[in-house]
DNA sequence: CTCAGCCTGGAT
DNA sequence: ATCCAGGCTGAG
C-alpha cells in the first residue's frame, strides 16, 4: 500500500472499507477485539511509533508506546499514523480490486443493509421466509441481514417482544414488521450513542461508546425485565453456541 | 443447521 | 482451573 491514497473511507456489514487509488480496496473485519486508533499528525504517540516503524528490528514488546497487540501500522504522508490492534486476532484484511468487491467471497453471500436504507418489513418477511431455524440464528446469519451482531440481535428481539427460539417462518407478517423496525431503531439508537463498550470496544479517537448502559436484555441473566409492566425474569440461554438473553414472560 | 476452532485475556 | 467473550468459516 506504500504510496497510495486513500480515496474514500466506508463500510459493508461489519466490513470497513479503504478505497484506494489505482482500483483497489482495502478491507478490514474487526473481528472480536480488533480496533483501530488514529493518531493525528504531531501527536507524542504517533511519533514513538515511528520510531518503532524505521526500526523493524525492535522487539515489539520492547518498542516505547507500542501494546504488545498492535499489529499493523499505517504511516501517512503527512505524519498521520493508523495503529490496528487486536489482542484476540480474529480480524482480518485484505485487497480487493474494488470492482470485483461485490463477488469478492466476502460480499458475494451477504443480505441487505439494516440502517442504509432502513430495513423494510417486505425485506425482512422474504428473508426470513420459510426457514426453520430460530430467529435468533437467522438474524445472526449474515446472508438474512448484513451487519448484525449477538448484542443488537438480543436487544431488537427483546423490544419486538419475540421468542429469540421461535421459528423464523413461523412468525406473522406483522411480527416481523415490528421486528423489522425494531431492528433500525436499535441500531439507529446505538451508533447515536457511540456503540457499546464491553471491554475493548473504542472509536478511532479512543472514545468509549454508551449504549451498553441502555441494553434491555443483554448480559442481564437473572434481572428483572425492563419492559414497563413486565413482571418477567431475563434468562440465558445458548444458541449456536453464543449466548442469547430474553425475558421469558414478554418474549414469545 | 449446529458446532468446534481460531486466539488471548478477564472474571469467577 | 474453568468459563466466558462483540465473529466467521469449514466440517459434519
Amino acid at each position: 500500500m506504500t504510496g497510495r491514497r486513500v480515496e474514500r473511507l466506508r463500510r459493508r456489514a461489519k466490513y470497513l472499507l479503504a478505497d484506494l487509488d489505482g482500483g483497489e480496496t482495502w478491507i478490514a473485519h474487526l473481528g472480536m477485539s480488533g480496533r483501530f486508533t488514529v493518531y493525528p499528525p504531531g501527536s507524542n504517540a504517533g511519533a514513538m511509533l515511528g520510531e518503532f516503524v524505521h526500526d523493524a528490528g525492535l522487539d515489539p514488546a520492547a518498542a516505547p508506546g507500542l501494546d504488545r497487540h498492535d499489529h499493523v501500522l499505517i504511516e501517512a504522508d503527512d505524519g498521520g499514523r493508523v495503529v490496528f490492534n487486536d489482542h484476540r486476532r480474529f480480524g482480518y484484511m485484505d485487497l480487493v480490486a474494488t470492482d470485483a468487491l461485490d463477488a469478492s467471497r466476502f460480499f458475494r453471500d451477504l443480505g441487505p443493509e439494516p440502517l442504509a436504507p432502513p430495513l423494510s418489513a417486505d425485506a425482512l418477511i422474504d428473508a426470513l421466509a420459510g426457514k426453520a431455524a430460530p430467529v435468533k440464528a437467522a438474524l445472526l446469519d449474515q446472508r438474512v441481514v448484513a451487519g448484525l451482531g449477538n448484542i443488537y440481535v438480543c436487544e431488537a428481539l427483546h423490544r419486538a417482544g419475540i421468542h429469540p427460539r421461535r421459528a423464523a417462518g413461523s412468525l406473522s407478517k406483522d411480527r416481523v414488521a415490528r421486528l423489522a423496525a425494531e431492528i433500525v431503531a436499535t441500531l439507529q439508537e446505538a451508533v447515536e450513542a457511540g456503540g457499546s463498550t464491553l471491554r475493548d470496544f473504542a472509536g478511532a479517537s479512543g472514545e468509549f461508546g454508551y449504549f451498553q448502559h441502555r441494553f434491555k436484555a443483554y448480559g442481564r441473566e437473572g434481572e428483572a425485565c425492563a419492559r414497563p409492566g413486565c413482571r418477567g425474569r431475563v434468562a440465558r440461554i445458548v444458541q449456536s453456541g453464543r449466548s442469547t438473553f430474553y425475558c421469558v414472560r414478554c418474549q414469545r
